[in-house]
DNA sequence: TTAAAATCTATAAAAACTATAGGGTAATAG
DNA sequence: CTATTACCCTATAGTTTTTATAGATTTTAA
């Protein structure tokens, strides 16, 4: 299941991509119009400033914009940030390895087998979708 | 992330497979040979028996067995049954469809669109994927 | 027919994760 | 200086996952 973290992350970084501009909008501008629950909303959007998704200004007129054109933002990075690894086990993760402590050999292992190919396939996609290409109506 | 019931149940399934007999095999044999807690994993094989994938025998000389050729037991199957929908969004779910409570139109939504694509993919592998596939060394 | 060997059932507890809320701090514009 | 708004920390309720406990039931073999 995907989080609701990225979830709405991605719908902040949609709306975000969606506007003319690129002057800050308020958390409760964004909040309000993808009906989010802006305490949570907070936090996505903060980790998605510190991983370079987004700028934020304090302050009366302040806010959050994009940082980067939409087509530059491929989905494997905002995967990554909001929702973990891709891979749906670590045995096959690029950016998240790790040995299963129970598995002798990954290479006989019909679950490392199996995830391996869904991990490639989702790669795929993520890789060939940019913010860009999630806006278009 | 895969769950460990979904982890446990394919290692279950595969060893079943690997045999060549198709006699019962116990719950002990299986879970020392794959490293699964035993009680954890006598619920996952009741639930894959209960689906049609197994078939047991109680009493002395009972167990566990295939009841169907590993070349027969699609991928989708075994996932749905033990890991549950394969889509990451319930608005996006062949078998598990339900409507977004926060989302006003699914076609507009840029969640909706990535995660079809990310559906559509996944179930390519695990449509091309039999449980005889995920044996071969 | 009895005892042993298994599966079956139910429950619960521990652990981990998810989603949300509350309240205070810091920066900025006017 | 004051209002506004992002920032940061903490807590908590809820859910899911994983494992453990305890026994009931069925089958087989002797």
């Amino acid at each position: 299941m995907l989080s609701k973290k990225t979830k709405y992350g991605l719908k902040a970084l949609t709306y975000l991509a969606s506007l003319e501009t690129r002057e800050p909008v308020q958390i409760a501008e964004i909040a309000k119009h993808e009906n989010i629950s802006q305490k949570f909303l907070e936090s996505i959007l903060l980790t998605l400033r510190r991983n370079g998704f987004l700028g934020s200004k304090k302050g009366k007129g302040g806010g959050y914009y994009l940082i980067k054109e939409p087509e530059d933002i491929l989905m494997t990075a905002v995967m990554r940030v909001l929702e973990g690894p891709i891979a749906m086990v670590p045995c096959v993760s690029l950016n998240f390895y790790e040995k299963c402590a129970d598995c002798p050999d990954e290479n006989k292992c019909s679950v490392n087998k199996l995830m391996l190919q869904v991990r490639d396939s989702a790669l795929e996609v993520y890789r060939s979708n940019t913010l860009a290409d999630l806006i278009a109506s």
